[in-house]
DNA sequence: GAGCTTGCCGAAACCGGTTTCGGAAGAGAA
DNA sequence: TTCTCTTCCGAAACCGGTTTCGGCAAGCTC
């Protein structure tokens, strides 16, 4: 009797419903939705007086509505994880951006939901399953082995992935060729004369990492230079890991004058790590990178990198999303694209070699810290 | 009789429904709803069977179920526009992590759109409002008289507004105190030492523009400083305009040394602008910003800014709408929060005074453009 | 002890759509 | 003319919840 909180009134305008559609076509409602719905047993005429009445009476069925029926919310489900500040904050919007655009298209919506640790995600994530927000999933960031995917593999709700897995069964996915651009990026500081190229990986929960790693490999092949494992830096997704990585190779017998990062911010760090040790980027050292970070363009100098169109990744990852949740196989799900190569100022043939860098390593000066503080007004 | 397009059969684990709940408690299905929603008239021990049977059976409602009847659907709406470039992006990802934590904790959901234009925007938010994909909205970058709000008000649908606007009337909204921002860096650079600090200020369709122009005059006052009308470049909102707008200021007889902008990438765009005319930064011109854009870190030197927490303001929001939906009134739903100083290398006494910057920049010679150069592997 | 509350819950309506089922009307064939 | 087959659409069930209405039983009052 007693409700348990106050709602608010809405004495506002009525919405116009089925019903008022099917009074004012004097057809049951029956007809009207299955005119609107594109069935074949209504005849044309019928048809044409009903969808006319429907725009003139700015009918517009309810979504959820439909959905009690129908099953399907006509959403697409994100659930992202957002840790510490390292995150993959500046693709997000654009990715975001590629996502709706193709789910407006078909007049479905993105629901998005964010937590800071996997098993949170985890956790959202069979929420919005079992609350039914979302007619299916589309996974950023895929593990090796990913949780995500046994959950959704288990309650047979329909998913993409962005990037590939380990096991690929039942999973459709899109990806970009990251191990053409490290391939890529090896091949062109070879031939730019350097000799001795180190490779830092990005995490190693991550099968991109492991595909990255074999292009760097494939690209020291194609160039005819020897796989040194020694060259192969600790792995680095921020930038802290990057110059402590690099710091590393840079205390081998014969230091490497030029570096492949798997990922963006690692090749800041490397940056970072170069400075306080007289080393310029492009000149001592060179890197090329990957990802296409905003803040790579406004390092001195700018970073050369594979840039990945968050965009076109979003836009067609929705895309394979509703083709999965309307009934195709996972298996014809699956694309792979490129990496753009945007050419800046970090890869140029090198001053020094591997031996003279080493030589003049020998009297370093410890590393200074960059200080910032912040205040309230 | 025929369906327009092949359903995917789904023969899966049929769900747990409120029917299932109240066969097992041996109560009916009304009972069972009562009881899950607080109402006072279930007695205690009936309450408790059922809620027990329900976490038992792992019963959880359909929103959109539920939604068919309350009018609920329990996701806040969010359109966002994303144009070219220099929009809002490093902001987003903490943003929607804001509003996202919020938005679980009371086991809401966000839902997302982005739409390149106004026009569109609007029209993908009239869209939503009429299928109900949400019970209310979030307007980021609200001007200073926005359409979204006239089409919200006569919809009668809540809402909430990152940011003021001129006639709030009805409106609730979540902002940073901006003028206070700017105040406060017009007065630490007055202390500086700087007697000629200019001002660019950001989009005048934006209120927000407005009040941090009247933050940097409040700030001059106070330092007892002149205001010069032609102290106060043209709006940037971009690099590039930021560095025009610059540019034509160092015109002036009596050129600034510092200059208060009223967002970071018009800042960057100052840092451009006076690199080919050989003045450094923190030396021959200060500068302060406002936003806290990552890109700022990296500049060289660091770019002092006073940085908005976009996590809290997304979690702020998503409870002030949150509350708005549930009936209370927008007068009541209005917060200030002060933005932070983050102190960097871009603010410093100046090197030289006015006049002296004035004879330098007599002979300067055109800026250099920086190329760069995209190709596909 | 009759009448009146009060507490508690079942039955049924309802929300706004979709889908099933079957029948009327018309066309074509025998 | 009669029979069969289509074509087209109305009636009603249905989806899974929420909410209204009213009634029974127990407790209380006078």
């Amino acid at each position: 009797m007693t409700a348990p909180s106050a709602a608010p009134s809405r004495p506002g305008a009525t919405r116009v419903t089925i019903s008022d559609v099917a009074r004012q076509t004097g057809v049951s409602k029956g007809t009207v939705s299955r005119a609107l719905n594109g069935y074949t047993d209504i005849s044309e005429s019928t048809r044409l007086r009903v969808t006319r009445a429907a725009e003139r009476l700015g009918y517009r069925p309810l979504s959820h509505a439909q959905a009690i029926r129908t099953g399907r919310v006509r959403s697409l489900g994100l659930v992202l994880q957002i840790d510490n500040e390292d995150s993959a904050r500046p693709f997000l919007a654009n990715f975001i951006g590629g996502l709706t655009q193709a789910a407006s298209d078909e007049s479905w919506t993105i629901t998005i939901a964010a937590e800071p640790t996997e098993p949170a995600v985890r956790q959202t994530l069979s929420r919005l399953i079992e609350e039914r927000k979302a007619d299916g999933f589309i996974l950023p960031r895929t593990l090796k082995r990913d949780g995500r995917v046994e959950t959704l593999l288990a309650a047979d709700v329909p998913f993409v992935m962005f990037g590939r897995t380990v096991d690929p069964t039942g999973c459709a996915w899109y990806d970009i060729r990251g191990e053409d651009a490290m391939r890529a990026a090896t091949t062109r500081l070879a031939a730019l004369g350097h000799r001795r190229i180190a490779h830092i990986p990005g995490g190693q929960q991550y099968y991109y990492s492991q595909l990255r790693l074999d292009g760097y490999k494939s690209g020291l092949r194609a160039a005819g230079l020897p796989f040194d494992p020694a060259l192969v830096g600790r792995e680095a997704t921020t930038r802290r890991a990057g110059a402590a990585a690099f710091d590393k190779l840079l205390a081998l017998p014969e230091p490497p004058t030029a570096v492949v990062c798997a990922v963006d911010r690692a090749a800041l760090g490397v940056y970072r790590a170069a400075e306080p040790l007289g080393l310029r980027i492009g000149r001592e050292i060179s890197v090329i990178a990957y990802d296409g970070v905003p803040e790579g363009a406004y390092a001195t100098p700018g970073l050369t990198t594979f840039a990945v169109n968050s965009q076109q990744a979003g836009e067609r990852l929705a895309r394979l999303l509703i083709a999965r949740i309307r009934g195709a196989a996972p298996e014809e799900l699956r694309e792979l694209a490129p990496a753009t190569l945007v050419e800046r100022g970090s890869d140029r043939p090198p001053a020094v070699s591997s031996k003279e860098l080493a030589m003049r390593l020998a009297g370093r000066e410890p590393a200074k810290q960059n200080v910032q503080r912040e205040r309230q007004i």
